[in-house]
DNA sequence: CCGGTATTTATACGCTTGCATAATTAGAGC
DNA sequence: GCTCTAATTATGCAAGCGTATAAATACCGG
């Protein structure tokens, strides 16, 4: 061990997968608790227990680290819905059941998940990049959600055809996100499990089947 | 007319209440465009065509404008949604018909209403003040919407209990936003007047009447 | 053990920010 | 026309921002 200056702080070096998911997770903890304007790269330095130049040797500029953030936490909500998809029975109409009480309660419906989201999505309408992300991934929960709609009326004996599927996709991604914001805006205000309740009852409304197989198909 | 000093702007007074909308209006102008982060005092004296320190004379803070910017934008897509009620039909489904529409429809989806929204929205979690009138906010419009469905319910021919109205009011503003934030994020890739018929049809569905009285009661 | 280099700290720079404050002047009232 | 004062411009301040860069050093490989 060599012997240190008097003044420059000891350290310990970190491959560079685990640098940049602490930056990144130091900056979606800023970011959730005061806002994007509140994530100065000192502030995420500071919580991610670096200095501010080594954010600079991992991201070329402060937007690329925001970037990064705001796909790590669209992803990291993805997975916490596809995971709930992995413990489902396996009938279709439960797995969509699953899906939107998963998309209905924690994790993600959370108001630090809101706080994030909202940040990033402001910045949609002025920044090309965010604008590109926000698209694929708005693209990307729809076409999960139709195929598991899809499924779910093909197992209720309902026909499934792409024109209706497309529509109702758009419509349950709408009472999910919805319903979300209900919940992340104003939780105290409801009844646990209460907001997914509500969604299943308008989806089934919507899809015109029941989301329980033991129910029978079509409501 | 006085004679100037050689280096000082001419200026002529405005009254308050029309400086004060002038600088919440230089202020929406501003969010709308690069976001919270570029509604800097300087910016926002810019568009207002005024100087910097006549904001602190109208607004003792930024903080100040920032909230009254936010209240006044909320306040007009209030005021566009129900100025649509004033030209309904009679019939309350028409009524809830043409105040679905307005919401998911120019110019209340719009892309800089929705920055504007989200600027605002992230910081929910982190000020208090900006958490009560956003729950101002959300209980004024979903009263509004549980009234209009309630009058719909009863024209159609169905109970109208407390409990349902208010689970549907919240379903309901769950379309409403959820569609509204598929229009304003990606309204290029859906046809003109798409995501208003189907809000509409979800919400039949939801509620099992039709929006259209010329089509009878219920579904 | 030593050398080399990639990683990290520390510091500085130029610019921007919200706020403070003094000076000027438009315009109301007499 | 004159006086007064509220409204407005102009300017400055201190703090903070993202970025730049030099120096130090952890640690890998030979």
């Amino acid at each position: 061990m060599k012997t240190q200056t008097a003044t420059r702080k000891s350290f310990r070096r970190e491959g560079e997968d685990k640098r940049r998911e602490d930056l990144i997770a130091a900056t979606l903890e800023c970011v959730a608790e005061r806002g994007l304007a509140g994530a100065t790269v000192r502030e995420i330095a500071l919580r991610a227990g670096v200095t501010a130049g080594l954010i600079r040797y991992y991201f070329p500029a402060k937007d690329d680290l925001i970037s990064a953030a705001y796909r790590a936490v669209m992803k990291r909500m993805t997975v916490q819905a596809s995971d709930a998809l992995k413990s489902a029975a396996d009938d279709p109409r439960d797995r969509l059941n699953a899906f939107v009480k998963a998309n209905l309660g924690q994790p993600i419906m959370d108001p630090d998940n809101l706080s994030l989201w909202a940040g990033f999505i402001a910045m949609v309408h002025a920044d090309p990049a965010m604008a590109l992300a926000h698209r694929d991934g708005y693209l990307g929960f729809r076409d999960e959600l139709e195929a598991l709609i899809r499924q779910a009326l093909l197992a209720a004996g309902k026909p499934a055809e792409p024109v209706h599927t497309r529509r109702h996709a758009i419509a349950v991604n709408a009472i999910i996100d919805g319903l979300w914001l209900e919940g992340c805006l104003a939780g105290d205000i409801f009844a646990d499990g209460e907001l997914a309740e509500t969604g299943i009852a308008a989806i089934e409304a919507v899809l015109a089947i029941s989301l329980n197989p033991e129910k029978g198909g079509a409501i």
